[in-house]
DNA sequence: GGTGTTGCTGGAAACGTTTACAGAATGGTT
DNA sequence: AACCATTCTGTAAACGTTTCCAGCAACACC
């Protein structure tokens, strides 16, 4: 009866093998059957071109095997490895993987954490650039597993993996101090952003712990993109030509400080010294190549993915593991842009 | 009875208002009802935070409100602006957004196509790199409506848009030839790819339409990579050091390019002109900033998601409108990497 | 030949929603 | 008061799958 043109569904296979919708099911899965039976279906499947439908399986089974991640922006190469990373793991795991843009929106964040109650995603992995009041009680109440990539209160219940911008942003200082820089400026982006104002921390301690004072005016706050750097340290240089080094709380800025340090005339390490952070792709595009601090973007991304398959996992076995917080150290990765003078080639270290 | 501690359903809802699932599947969808029937349906459902499961709904209505774009690499960042205009119209469409890293393997390209059948997606977005019989064997039977990005042959039964890289080289070689240059190297990727392909031919075309002999030792043929960018053009100018401009087919090319160049000592754009194509962020990311060819990824993403978006809406209506195949016209950014010599600001032309 | 064990099988229910249909309530008209 | 038109409501079916359960056949063993 059920032979009109639609999609077959395992009723056209039991009619054509002549058996019933259960033993085309379990046959499907593996779930034994007898070797006739057996035959039968798959022959009478693959004649159809059988697939099946993955939306009458997910309310079934109650998991859509989608997973999903919610960054700030699609543009900043920072999530391409952490996006690279997960959807690796994901896929592995049989799920796919659906991306969400907030595009720094706060009540775009909190209708992503909410729509995990529409049974679409089966966790999410999200990079919140602010946490509100509204955050905390939305990642309280969410229907799904949820990872956060990104600082958490202590005490939020949620899993968690954060970068140590800190200690990444000592690490940048006091290589740029070995080196024997002493005027070393800071261009970061708002300081009202977790990062932001994790990086500032940064910057103030590695001062501190070389034993240099903070100069204010070696400080600038601006947004995290390339104009903003280029702007930001023409106006350093004007008002302070002693500069030897600009250390930058991002690539993006990092790749602006450089562009408006070769308009002055500058030299790239001679003169003046740059560092960025996050060790994107831009480290590898700009020239001479940007010494950065990786703060472990892919291995950000790769630890959420598994702390999220694995509360997924969990939720059958009744069982329930503490909350997570993993803190991702950060290296320093050493190229032509800050290197000792007169060094072409790219040197890591861990 | 089904007062258990699951998410509520229309159930749930119909039990605490006093009234049938029918009624609140009404109220909720806004389709009329006693303003009491309302007020009590609504206050259940608000009490109890009901979240429509999308699941069922996919099941019950036959799409699931989910689009899918698959592309090579989620590094590139060519994708960036076409997943950003997608996901931009999409949303705004209601849809939510799947996205798919093929890493530029066929079998994963074929499995996506394939997977359409399984209804958790209403339809595609992909960017082949290379278009095999079985690529429009699977275009020819998939099973929700496709759209290409990128050049397919004549007949395929499939809606695509595709950017016009022949006159784009054209524009770039012109623009060089005009700036005084002539002896213009080209830096390709594969030549057996889709893109590396057409770039090819529009170098060729351009040379010949202004007169310009095609020298092949000026022609490098390597893989779309920063790295392959430095090799390449490093060789070029051992072989050759009259070379006074380079033409890369992609924004990654050219940075590697302006990267030899500078340890070289050669100036750019004094002593060699760069030129790119993609026009990514990329360009702007280099120093000096990138010429580069805009071959239109955000507009092709953009035409993209409303042609599906058109098919899609298309699939109640009965009717059937040909098949669509646009292109769009490239642009030239002129940008310092190839300006008259000593200018510094950026300028667009159309 | 009875009896238990094993392995398959088909019927039916369930997942949570929307919707066609028929029946009940309401209100207005004669 | 009877009637009709209109609006609203509840029952039940449907989307396509998986799975529980009971039935049944086959088989081995006493």
């Amino acid at each position: 009866m059920v032979t009109t043109g639609g999609a077959p569904t395992v009723e056209t296979i039991a009619e054509r093998a002549g058996v019933s919708i259960a033993s085309v099911s379990r046959v499907l899965n593996g779930h034994g059957g007898r070797p006739d039976t057996v035959t039968r279906v798959e022959r009478a499947a693959a004649e159809l071109g059988y697939v099946p439908n993955a939306v009458a399986r997910s309310l079934k089974g109650g998991r859509s095997m989608q997973l999903t991640f919610a960054m700030q922006d699609i543009g900043n190469p920072v999530y391409v490895s952490m996006v690279r990373e997960i959807q690796a793991i994901t896929k592995a795991h049989g799920y796919r993987l659906l991306l969400h843009s907030t595009d720094a929106v706060v009540e775009d964040e909190l209708a992503v954490l909410r729509s995990l109650a529409d049974r679409t995603s089966d966790g999410l992995v999200i990079c919140p650039l602010r946490i509100t009041p509204e955050h905390l009680e939305a990642l309280r109440t969410a229907a799904q597993p949820v990872v956060v990539i990104g600082s958490l209160p202590e005490d939020a219940p949620v899993d968690s993996v954060r970068a140590d911008s800190v200690t990444g942003a000592e690490k940048a200082v006091r290589h740029l101090v070995e080196t024997g820089r002493r005027r070393i400026a800071f261009v970061n982006g708002p300081a009202d952003t977790v990062p932001g104002h994790n990086r500032q921390r940064g910057y103030r301690r590695a001062l501190a712990d070389c034993g240099l004072g903070l100069d204010p005016s070696l400080v600038a706050t601006t947004d995290f993109t390339i104009e903003a750097g280029v702007r930001a340290v023409h106006e350093l240089l004007e008002a302070d030509p002693s500069v030897d080094a600009v250390f930058c709380a991002n690539d993006q800025l990092a790749l602006g400080a450089a562009q408006a340090l070769h308009t002055r005339g500058r030299r790239i390490p001679e003169d003046v010294a740059v560092v960025g952070m996050d060790d994107t792709s831009l480290a590898r595009a700009s020239w001479p190549l940007l010494t950065s601090v990786d703060l472990g973007s892919a291995e950000r991304g790769r630890i959420a993915a598994e702390m999220l398959l694995a509360r997924i996992t969990e939720r059958d076995s009744s069982s329930r593991a503490p909350v997570r917080s993993e803190t991702v150290t950060p290296r320093l990765v050493v190229r032509a842009s800050s290197g000792p003078v007169r060094r072409g080639a790219e040197e890591e270290t861990r």
